[in-house]
Formats: C-alpha cells, sequence, structure tokens
RNA sequence: GCCCAGGUAGCUCAGUUGGUAGAGCAGCGGACUGAAAAUCCGCGUGUCGGUGGUUCGAAUCCGCCCCUGGGCA
C-alpha cells in the first residue's frame, strides 16, 4: 500500500481552481502524475454541465477525473456519501503511484472527509417524503413544536425558521431512533487521515464577481438555455420533485423565468448575477472562518498561482 | 406656457391629525456535523430635491425655484 497523501484545492465559484488543478496535474506527470477528484456538491449531477460549471471533455482527457457527472438528478449525492467516496478513491488513486488533487468549492464536503462526520445510517425515503410533507403543510413553527415532543434536544438547538435543518433532525430521529444530537456529539473520526495540502483560493473580492460576470456570459453563449429547457422537458416527463437538490443549482431559477417569460433578459440576468456573487460570498465566509488551518492565497494571475502552488506542493514532500 | 402626479437609504417605496424617519431588495459581517450552489442569523445617520417662511418644533403646512413622468395647448 502506497503513502496515503491528497492535495486539498478549496476556493469559492469562478476563483479558477479546476484550471489550476488541471495544470498541476499535468506538470505532475514526470512524478508519477495525478488524478483530480471532485468536491463540489452540484458537478456530482450528470444534468446541467454548463450552469454547473462542470469540466468539458476537452479538460477531462488531460487527467483522470473522478465523481463529476456521475449521478442522476434523482439520485441525491451528500457530504457522507460523497466523503466516503472520496475516501476510498483517495486510497485507490494513491495506491496507482498518483497523487490526489481534490477541488471544490462545498465546504461541508471537505470537513467531512478530513474532520469526520457522523455515521448516520440512510434515512428511510418513506420517512423523509413525509417529513417534508408535513413540513410544507403546517410550516416551520408548527413543524418546530412537533420536533420538541419527539426530540426537545435538537428543538433546543434550532431555530424554528430553519426549515432545512428542523427537517433533517426529524427525519434522523425517526428513522434511527436516536436525536440527531447524540449522533453529533459522538466522536466521528475523519475518512481521510493522512498527509495532506490545504491549500485556499481567495481572489479579492472585485476581481472574483468580474470573473463571475464573465462565467455567465460564457455559459449563455455555451447554450445553457438550451440546456435548461431539455432538463426541464426531462423533468416533466420522469416527474422530478422540485425539492430534489440540482434544482437549487445557482442560476436555475432566474434563468428558467427568462425561459418561460416571468422575467426580463435583464432582469434574469441580474438575479442570476447577483445569486453568484451572494454563493461566493458564503463560500468565502466559510473558508475565512472555518478553514482556518488552510493556506490561503490571493494571487489573481493563474501563471503565477500554478507557479506558487507547485513550489508549494514540492516543499511541502507531498511527491517525494 | 398651463394643469396634474411625483422627487425620502445604492434600488423600489412606507411615513397616520406637524413632535427631526422605516420596510423590502441590494450590500456587508456571521453561523454551518449527511439534499450545503442549501438553510439560517445580525447590521439602516439618510443635506427626507433646493431655498425662504409659519411654528416651541416641518419629510409633513405656505411661497418661490429646480428636476422627472403624464395630460392640455
Amino acid at each position: 500500500m502506497m503513502r496515503q497523501r491528497a492535495l486539498l484545492i478549496a476556493g469559492p465559484t469562478a476563483s479558477g481552481k479546476s484550471a489550476l488543478a488541471l495544470r498541476l496535474a499535468e506538470a505532475l506527470a514526470p512524478m508519477g502524475g495525478a488524478a483530480i477528484v471532485n468536491a463540489d456538491s452540484m458537478q456530482v449531477y450528470r444534468e446541467l454541465p454548463i450552469l454547473t460549471a462542470r469540466p468539458g471533455v476537452a479538460d477531462l482527457i488531460r487527467a483522470p477525473h473522478h465523481f463529476y457527472g456521475f449521478r442522476a438528478a434523482d439520485e441525491p449525492c451528500s457530504a457522507g456519501v460523497w466523503a466516503a467516496l472520496a475516501a476510498t478513491a483517495i486510497t485507490e488513486i494513491c495506491n496507482e503511484g498518483r497523487l490526489p488533487i481534490l477541488v471544490g468549492g462545498t465546504g461541508l464536503y471537505f470537513r467531512a472527509l478530513t474532520e469526520g462526520i457522523a455515521p448516520i445510517p440512510e434515512i428511510d425515503p418513506a420517512i423523509r417524503a413525509e417529513a417534508r410533507r408535513e413540513m410544507a403543510q403546517i410550516g416551520p413553527e408548527a413543524f418546530h413544536a412537533k420536533l420538541s415532543q419527539i426530540d426537545a434536544q435538537m428543538a433546543a438547538r434550532l431555530r424554528s425558521s430553519d426549515p432545512q435543518r428542523l427537517l433533517r433532525a426529524w427525519e434522523v430521529r425517526q428513522s434511527t431512533g436516536v436525536s440527531l444530537a447524540e449522533w453529533q456529539d459522538s466522536p466521528a473520526p475523519p475518512l481521510f487521515a493522512g498527509q495532506m495540502l490545504h491549500i485556499a483560493l481567495m481572489p479579492e473580492r472585485e476581481e472574483l464577481y468580474a470573473r463571475c460576470g464573465e462565467r455567465l456570459e460564457a455559459m449563455l453563449v455555451a447554450g445553457v438555455l438550451r440546456e435548461i429547457a431539455a432538463f426541464e422537458e426531462m423533468a416533466q416527463a420522469k416527474n422530478l420533485d422540485p425539492d430534489l437538490p440540482l434544482f437549487r443549482a445557482v442560476g436555475l431559477a432566474p434563468l428558467r423565468g427568462l425561459l418561460y417569460g416571468a422575467l426580463t433578459p435583464d432582469e434574469a440576468l441580474l438575479q442570476a448575477r447577483t445569486a453568484t456573487r451572494q454563493y461566493a460570498k458564503r463560500q468565502m465566509t466559510w473558508i475565512r472562518n472555518q478553514m482556518i488551518a488552510w493556506n490561503k492565497t490571493n494571487t489573481q494571475d493563474s501563471e503565477r498561482l500554478f507557479h506558487e502552488i507547485f513550489a508549494l506542493i514540492i516543499k511541502s514532500g507531498l511527491t517525494g
């Protein structure tokens, strides 16, 4: 068994992390090569490759890629599922003598992998559906009250205005018979604990926002609208649940609005741009405050960034 | 030129009978243990178009001026 190691690259949307990972993978070829592992919660889905900014075929042939577009929209992924898969993939990649490069913008995924996550079993789909139905029917306030009767501990930890977490607490309690609080309080070992180099890209905000705008333009040129229209058709045909994660992809709602005439092009683009910036901001808040031990860089120039990180990799002994 | 309706936070607008202003959105900061591109929390001093007046006190009443939209000529 080869030495377990991995390079982790996090960063907000449009920060250029995918391009960086690709260049690093190519540069590492003489040292056994590398493989790229997706750490993005939306790029795991097969549908909407343009909107989710998934690497295209031209990128995919430059280095081995894992977990891009490998799940159908109606087959949701999750932090726990991803972390387990990623841990296995890392081992395999290391055993091939290659360096795993994990790239993505989903902070929770990285955390689950490197700090562990409560080993909660799969939730019974019937219970999950029931919880959602109940939430939609009685509203978060009343739902919170109901939760406090079966799980006072979690109810106390959560606000009645936080439907997503209330739902999670409820389904875990009902499905496993144990409070989510207990699951979370019991120690969970990291799923990967080999040698790691943590890199977080933190571009200047103005520059990043400009790039977000450019990327939206590029998506339009590449045909996102056609992509969304086709997805819509498929969703109708397969009767997809609109609560599925993919439906929450940034920009999907406004661009659908444009497609179906609910929004003017100006309105739709403005909303899409705004949503993207807000998402990038949230990601940076996570990186700043949750990824405290990570190496952060605000280098903008992609060439300089590449050299900077490559030097770090060599210095860290990750390849040695 | 005349008549209406407006000019209040970056934007859209509230502001009761005069007591020096507040929502939504945007923005900024923060949280985050299994659908996280999600979900949630916090942050509102702005020549109330300008100016003169009435008043103890004016975003609010009166005069004049400027600007925007609509109508009549």
